[in-house]
DNA sequence: TTTAATGCAAAAGATTTGCAACATG
DNA sequence: CATGTTGCAAATCTTTTGCATTAAA
C-alpha cells in the first residue's frame, strides 16, 4: 500500500504550517528532504535520504541532511526508529500506527490496527513520567530473511 | 523495584546453559559483562557497561565489551533498545515486558502488564514476515525532563 | 536588510578489525 | 593442546561543528 499523493501533499502542507508557526525557513533543501521522508514507506536512514535527495539536488550535502532530519524530529514532523545494529531510521507517518521490524536485516514497515490503538496503559507508568504516545513494536524476521535461514 | 539477587542468579545460570549448548567459552570478561547487564535496570549502553565493568576489571577493553554485547544479542541473551539520538541500550530482561522511554533524555525503564502481554496482532503482519515478539513502547517525558521544561 | 541556513572541510565520536599473546575447555 | 578470545592500536565509519558564503522572509 503505497502512500497516496494526497497524503504526501497533506504532509507537505503540515510541514509548511509548522515552519510558518515556528519561524523556520522553508529552504529548497529542507523541502526536498522532508518530501523524501514524507513519500518513503521504507523508513530510510540519513544516508539513504541523502542519496535519494541528491538525485534531484546534486549539490545537497550530507550534513544538511542530518541537520534537517533532527530539526524535523524536534518539530515533531518525523519520528525515529531503530533496530539491532542498524542506524536511525526516519518516519513521517504521524497517524497512530505500529511497527513491524525484522531483527535480522532491519526491514521496517508501518501497520495500522484500531484494536491496538485503544491500548490502555497501566498506572505504574505515572512513576516514570508522562506518556505521550504508545505503539506496538512487532519484532521478528521478514520474508526475505526467513528464506535465507 | 530493583532486580532481585535471585533473578540475577537465574540469568547467570541461563547464560551458562546457553554458552555450554553453543560451545561458547565463558571467559572472565564475558561473565563480568553479562553480569553487569543482568543486574542493571537502567538499560546501559556499551560505554556505560564498559565503565562499570572496568571498576572490577581494570584491564577490560572497550572493544571486548562491544564484541561481547553483540554476541549476547546474537545468542538471544539480551535485547537492544534505542530512542532518538541515543546510542544502543542493552536489556537482559527476557521476560515479557514493555518499555517506557523518555523522548528527551533517553531514560528507559521496563514495565510489566499482563493485559498488554495478551495483545493480538492483525493478520496484515503475515505479509511482512514472521513475528516473534511484540511489545509496547510508551514514549513521553520522564519526571526529570518534565521539570526542566 | 536581517537573520538563519548551507556547503565545505575538518574534527569528533563511535564502532570495528587485524594480529600477536593468552586463556578456556 | 587446539581453538577461540582478548587487548592493543590503528582503521573505519558515522555524525557533528566552525566558518565564510548564500538565500529566505
Amino acid at each position: 500500500m503505497p502512500i497516496t499523493t494526497q497524503e504526501i501533499e497533506r504532509r507537505m502542507t503540515h510541514f509548511e504550517t509548522v515552519c510558518r508557526d515556528k519561524g523556520i525557513k522553508r529552504t529548497h533543501q529542507r523541502i526536498e528532504i522532508f518530501r523524501e521522508v514524507a513519500q518513503a514507506e521504507d523508513h530510510p536512514d540519513a544516508e539513504q535520504i541523502f542519496q535519494r535527495v541528491q538525485k534531484r539536488m546534486p549539490t545537497v550535502s550530507l550534513d544538511t541532511v542530518y541537520r534537517t532530519l533532527w530539526l524535523l524530529h524536534e518539530l515533531g514532523l518525523v519520528i525515529t526508529l531503530h533496530s539491532g545494529r542498524e542506524r536511525t531510521h526516519f518516519d513521517a507517518n504521524l497517524e497512530k500506527h505500529h511497527h513491524f521490524v525484522c531483527e535480522h536485516c532491519g526491514f521496517t514497515r508501518d501497520f495500522h490496527c484500531s484494536d491496538l490503538d485503544r491500548i490502555r496503559l497501566p498506572d505504574v507508568l505515572k512513576n516514570f513520567g508522562k506518556v505521550k504516545t504508545a505503539q506496538v513494536e512487532a519484532r521478528g524476521l521478514c520474508k526475505a530473511c526467513l528464506l535465507k535461514k
